[in-house]
DNA sequence: ATGGTATATGTCGGATATGACATACCGTCA
DNA sequence: TGACGGTATGTCATATCCGACATATACCAT
């Protein structure tokens, strides 16, 4: 994992070990957060690509700005389900889903 | 929907509408609860390639028998986060896991 | 500067998911 | 039949997530 990555997670909240379990991530656990944040690109994206705001977004899915904005920063407080959920509110296909995961 | 279908995830707690909005899924809410069956297919799946008892799983996941086994049903308790943890857990490449998804 | 719009961050009460336990339901074998 | 290994179902306390609100930051106009 690059330094600014690891700092980037470290941020918002994710257990990123500390320097002694330096690295300390399971294979596992670095494949689930790198599908979060793949998940979090691509809806920041679908949002994007209908010009529309968080607001917008937000009321779309009878959510919050504040959580769009959480979703698309990929916070540790947001699940890969409230993401999907919301992409597929969005409009994108299990598809495009799909094909997020698949390059995390 | 299979009528079949319908009454699976209806006795599993999905709040599949009453008769007054029959079909009342709209075309997101079926695809989240498709894939979230997908995933339970997938991790049946994985678990028996290795042939792993339920209780073996669930000390490799760190959880119990009965959770594997909601899992595995597609119980309504259980998110598309877990199944994807467990997934990965067990080893199904990422690529595994968004076939399954896509599938949907 | 001041206002306006868009996004980010912090926090909190209530909602939902989770692990654990108990128990019920199978097959199969003695 | 009864015992046993495996799976399913029901419930509960706790942990985690979620929507909402407040507030902060950033950028762009006037």
């Amino acid at each position: 994992m690059k330094a600014a990555t690891r700092k980037k997670l470290e941020k918002k909240g994710w257990k990123v070990g500390s320097a002694a379990e330096l690295l300390g991530l399971t294979p596992e656990e670095a494949c689930y957060i790198e599908m979060k944040l793949a998940l979090s690109r691509a809806l920041r994206e679908q949002r994007q690509k209908h010009r529309l705001t968080q607001v917008q977004t937000a009321k779309q899915l009878k959510s919050s700005q504040s959580r769009v904005a959480k979703m698309e920063a990929g916070d540790s407080s947001v699940s890969i389900d409230l993401l999907v959920r919301s992409l597929l509110a969005l409009g994108a296909s299990p598809k495009a889903v799909a094909k997020s995961i698949q390059s995390a």
